[in-house]
DNA sequence: TACTTATATAAGTAGTTACGTATATGTCAA
DNA sequence: TTGACATATACGTAACTACTTATATAAGTA
């Protein structure tokens, strides 16, 4: 947008770091990384996530809040029930791309073989 | 590897899920998202990296060890100097799909434009 | 209205994290 | 060896995080 912080620009002020920062603590929980692969295939409500994950309702509302919260999933109430859902795909490739970076480890030291998408 | 968790698998178990997740925390804080925007342009000292960052050499070497940990960077002594480096482009990948995330909220609600790599 | 189901939030707790200050370790040179 | 410089670690602290249990809010139904 600026001169000093556009596309082109190679470096990233504080605030911006900062706010880069948070949507990498998103997604650093394996319960929310568990969530948002229930939630690659389609929407889910709240009740399909818990039976799905096997943990708390309070658990998995907080959790969803905290992705919802840093943008990675949309939320829309259909009577009783809330559905959630991955906002972009975009949000599905980044998680794809540090799959990537652990089965290059993998190589030399090898481990079960990871996937996000298919 | 194994038929239920191999690169065409959709499913991740627990363990490979939190393996994900801690590199996404080593992403996760904004003084090491500042040491991985500095190291973008090539191998840096420690002592460099606290002189373009203005913090702690403490904390510069604790952050550092963290990211190296994590398996995003490389470490080579040169005699009394150690030189930090990334230890592959898909590190910097990462951040960029991240900043693409973001940068696409900006859309809507604008914000400065941001990227890692130029 | 009351009752049920679905989701969100509050309070408490144990564990983690980022940082400062101080100290230890490592490398080189005299 | 001693001293100077470079890097790493130990310890303490304040803030944050993930979770459990309990409760509150919201929507639908009788």
């Amino acid at each position: 947008m600026s001169i000093h912080n556009n596309a082109h620009s190679s470096s990233l002020d504080r605030s911006s770091l900062e706010r880069l920062a948070a949507v990498f603590r998103a997604f650093g929980d394996a319960t929310r990384l568990a969530l948002l692969q229930e939630l690659k295939s389609g929407a889910r409500s709240v009740n399909e996530l818990q039976t799905a994950l096997g943990t708390s309702q309070a658990n998995i509302s907080r959790q969803l809040k905290v992705l919802h919260e840093a943008g990675l999933l949309s939320r829309e109430r259909r009577g009783a029930q809330v559905f959630y859902a991955i906002s972009e795909p975009l949000v599905m490739d980044i998680c794809e791309a540090a799959c990537r970076k652990l089965n290059r480890e993998a190589v030399l030291a090898p481990a079960p073989r990871m996937a996000f998408a298919s």
